[in-house]
DNA sequence: GTGAAAGCGCTAACAA
DNA sequence: TTGTTAGCGCTTTCAC
């Protein structure tokens, strides 16, 4: 319909130099009304790119995972890159995860979300011809996006000491893998640090495990709210477990932050409605800032390995 | 390494019958000491079946959204397929997704979540060769998956008038699209024939539009209860809305359900611990049985065109 | 600046 | 049951 080869077709659509700009604006006009798309499995096989990304998340359905994939989808759209998901809730699947995405190259680009790898998995992914970001663990060998956990915990802990609290509780998360995922230790150890550099001994009596969601939040802080000498405030891992702990203590007529303060962790969507006081860590930045590191990769603009670190900042509100 | 032609590797890989068994044994030894995986593209180009299926939602980080994504990924996972997530905030942006899916064979199958369609994006999807199953609209030339919307609004409000509820608020979401986004209308309908068939006239000073949000129905309430009558209960179209309902009344010093009664939609996963009343809509299943009829679609099974109904229950629960 | 032609790594006839 | 071979629809040399 242009007049011209498929080789100029491919050349024009792709804006390559060395095309005359009267024969480009021929040949897009042609493409525009036959509505055609170069297939992308037919370019693929031919250039050796897919243009098409992999994110795995341990769980789709949790509002962090979602706020990650959702910036991480931004940016990749607007690179021209297609997203696939995949939920990858068991270090045995993670390993088919890998191993799978190692061999087939279904994708060019890999972005593992708060999933740890170990170092068979680290191998097979450096062997194979793919851009690897990681995010959530310190990384060496990949381009990482971390947040400073250890310091979340000591921000947290020492804003509660602040407001003149020394018997504070703890909402840990909990560690399905307790191999690599680190965020609950680094921040129980910020916590414990911030203590220790403000002459409190840590009481392990305060310290419940609370899953990361709201329903374990709820049950620790009501727990915690038993104890003969319960806690004048709360260190939540997540803002989710805050969620819990405010409910918890509502259920037990206290008043928030007279009888009971509480700091949580991500400034959910909810939180602000909550006067919940957290450490907002812009959970979306991560999910951006990983895409922008592959992408990078991918176009061989480097992206040394290693980790970024994503800033986190106290947001003071009403349950403190 | 297993000592036959590529074309029995093929077939033995892919499950495809007349290969003698321990010829099978023989290659997928092999396969998996080579960590041997068909390249996508390749398979993809010669065979015409790419394997993978794209969703597009309206945005990734919302509750719902996400749940659905999940349902869909969980299915199209166990059945072989990978999926391509895309947000499509705008209608510009919608037609733009179509015409890219229509045309560049990117993925084989699709699911709309959420997005009506019109006219001329329907044709295209049809003339493509193209599964497609949508969701939340009532959608004849294709599978979908929709609920009973008006029945949502009666049995809501229909709850509330068994309490002895009459003057009884509405927290609308808001269409963004209105020509063809229906759920807000619907449910709308739904709860003026429920007043209706009770006798009570509808007070058109009892609806507020709280846009589907937390924040949205936090602000909304605060405006009813500024009435000088205010409702004594109030159905909002979700449970985020609800949580922002319960907030504002708890802000106005109002006990739930004593002072004001609340019924939202979802069974969000915070709806238990605020005690919320609500109809639950299995939200992960409209992306479970929307994926299902797709792999139907894409298998050649069938799944006639039209909608699936997924069903939806009352939770009674503390706040009525 | 453009075209011809040789693949990319598979699958699908067809033959054996 | 297995092998041979001709594509699938592009991209990429290499000529011109």
């Amino acid at each position: 319909m242009a007049g011209v080869s498929v080789a100029t077709v491919s050349r024009a659509l792709r804006g390559l130099p060395n095309v005359a700009e009267s024969t480009r604006g021929r040949v897009e006009r042609a493409a525009e009304a036959l509505n055609y798309h170069a297939l992308p499995s037919a370019s693929g096989l031919a250039s050796g790119h897919s243009s098409n990304v992999s994110i795995a998340v341990p769980v789709l359905n949790s509002w962090y995972f979602s706020e990650v994939v959702a910036g991480a989808e931004a940016v990749l759209s607007e690179s021209g890159y297609s997203l696939s998901v995949t939920a990858v809730p068991s270090p045995e699947e993670r390993l088919g995860f890998v191993r799978g995405s190692a061999a087939s190259r279904a994708a060019e680009g890999l972005i593992m979300v708060d999933l740890p790898l170990d170092d068979a998995e680290i191998e097979m992914l450096r062997a194979a011809p793919l851009g690897v970001v990681t995010t959530g663990f310190d990384c060496v060998v990949f381009p990482s996006v971390v947040v400073d956990n250890v310091g979340i915990g000591f921000k947290a802990t020492q804003h509660l000491i602040d407001r003149g609290h020394t018997r504070i509780g703890l909402l840990n998360g909990q560690s399905e893998d307790p191999l690599h995922f680190t965020v609950p230790n680094d921040r129980a150890r910020g916590y414990e640090q911030c203590l220790s550099a403000a002459g409190v001994s840590p009481d392990p009596r305060l310290a419940c495990k609370g899953n990361f969601s709201t329903a374990g939040g709820l049950a620790a802080m009501a727990e915690l709210l038993r104890l003969s000498d319960p806690p004048s405030a709360v260190f939540a891992m997540s803002d989710e477990m805050a969620f819990g702990a405010i409910w918890a203590a509502r259920n037990a007529g206290l008043s928030i932050p007279e009888d009971l303060a509480v700091i949580g962790v991500d400034n959910h969507d909810l939180a602000e409605m909550m006067g919940l006081t957290t450490i907002c860590q812009d959970v979306d930045q991560h999910g951006v800032v990983a895409a922008r590191r592959l992408v990078e990769v991918l176009e061989g603009r480097g992206a040394a390995a290693g980790p970024v670190e994503v800033a986190t900042r106290l947001i003071v509100r009403t349950t403190t």
